[in-house]
DNA sequence: CGGGCTATTGATGTAACTCAATAAAGGTGG
DNA sequence: CCACCTTTATTGAGTTACATCAATAGCCCG
């Protein structure tokens, strides 16, 4: 079983102890334009006949890599159903958990600019995809205005969430993180119409605390602590959400760190065009478990 | 002179102690195709007649903003010369500092998706920037098949750029953080003909110390202790690189983060493949201060 | 020549990491 | 189906890297 030939071409990171990418053709193979739209929330593309352009389905398996750092890019993929995760691979092997993304998510938009994937995605379920080959893409969106929108607009919502993702690692505290990453996952569930109140986590707490900057032994004792309070309930993988905003609010900021000096220059600059507007004048601060 | 007339829309963030972006026009005034592309690191367009088409310059003088969150987006920006901060700000006014974008970089890419930038630039030097109208620059990009690689190009590059910002805040440490940071500030500086060796920083330890996730006094006995060792020379905002290589390998991973499982895993894999290849028995650990 | 930024440095506190032990869950093969 | 092994999760005790608070001194700018 762990027989596979290492065909690869990369250093350390090769056919794992599932097989590597091996595309079986079977099930639902192919969506047209409209549902891609669809998935990716965007209104369908009226200039476009929807049934002429077909974009083929790629099914992978819990653990299958759907492409490796330096593997050379020529597609952007989809999430159809299923749960993935993207992490970079540093020179010790050591990996940095990226995003996790599942329905409606679009993959390899790092590979673009030097046409090889900088960072690896795997399949935490099984999962289908559906294939963009990006010349395909590009090519038509030559002819279809909206099409060209919604690339540059994907892949700028990409970058905006990756900066909010550097603010949180870089500002907030491991609670406020946990807090929050539920209380993303609770609302990606609900867009995707599953239960926001109880759902599954598809990866593990090592996972989550290498998305968070934080350990496993973190993300376990915070969760812990949140079901303590009553904000939560935790039971191995099965999360309940029982005060969505408790958790939304949760935040304990490293409170000198980035304020002070600015907050007052700008409470200053704003002071009389807005006569004392909503400031919080000591801050919820529910922390404190 | 903070009689500004408060003409904005937006909540906190409004004109500050310096005026808002009056883009006074003066000195060089115009760059064709063939300097934008130039600053951006890319070949010439060839199919464009580089002379035709001409975009314009502004001036920007320190602590002014180039554009504030929630501004409507219509352009991007490349800095041309002088030395900028973008920031988001979060609900108590803190600044979180996302990037310190120099000569070449491009501005503004985040504003696409939802039409509104949802960061803030802000000149920490006087600045000369060019304005690509985006509406223009997508028009064109459908003629020019390079404008258009050049366009997903960029904005690729930089979400592989947060993507190892991310990478940075969540596994390295507060010394590994700085010494990054002045490695890669050395090679930008190299990168615009200046010295790599010798060169002043452009923002505060605080600024510094968002940027990396840390408070500027960390920052600022960080370099003292590199001062110390002998790596780097401090004074003031002047620093020397004494040793590069050592910046560069200075690393000191919170250990067993991210590794164990996975590195092990993937050393198991690739055993027999690679026989025990370089694998830096116990690693260099030059911390220690 | 003040007065506000900015930087440095020290003393102290604490959030989060590390190490370690246990237990529960999940998968595999007999 | 049950023993076995691996992976995952929980929890405790001790440590430490970094934050916090505070005091001083150098810069820069009007």
């Amino acid at each position: 079983m762990f027989s596979t030939p290492m065909s690869e071409l990369r250093p350390a990171v090769s056919a794992s102890s599932s097989m590597e990418a091996g595309r079986q053709r079977q099930g639902r193979l192919w969506s047209n334009m409209k549902e891609v739209c669809e998935l990716l929330h965007l209104p369908a593309i009226s200039t476009l006949n929807a049934e002429e352009l077909l974009f083929q389905h790629v099914q992978f398996k819990t653990g299958q890599r759907i492409h490796t750092i330096g593997q050379s890019f020529d597609t952007l993929y989809i999430v159809n159903s299923g749960f993935l995760k993207t992490v970079l691979i540093d020179e010790f092997g050591n990996e940095q958990v990226l995003s996790f993304p599942m329905k409606g998510d679009l993959l390899g938009v790092d590979g673009i600019h030097s046409r090889h994937y900088t960072s690896e995605a795997v399949a935490l379920s099984d999962c289908d995809l559906i294939l963009l080959p990006f010349k395909k893409l590009t090519a038509l969106s030559r002819a279809h205005l909206e099409l060209e929108n919604m690339l540059y607009g994907v892949m700028s919502r990409e970058l905006v969430r990756e900066q909010a993702m550097i603010g949180m690692l870089g500002a907030l505290s491991a609670e406020a993180r946990v807090a929050r990453f539920l209380v993303s996952l609770s609302e990606r569930f609900a867009q995707m119409g599953y239960s926001s109140k109880l759902f599954n986590l598809r990866m593990t707490r090592h996972e989550i605390g290498s998305y968070l900057g934080l350990t496993l032994e973190t993300v376990s004792r915070t969760l812990s602590a949140f079901n303590e309070i009553g904000m939560i309930s935790v039971d191995q993988r099965t999360i309940g959400i029982k005060d969505a905003e408790a958790l939304r609010s949760l935040r304990r900021l490293p409170p000198s760190r980035t304020r002070g000096k600015s907050v007052q220059a700008r409470l200053r600059a704003t002071a009389r065009a807005e006569p004392a507007t909503a400031e919080l004048p000591a801050e919820p601060l529910l922390a404190a478990y």
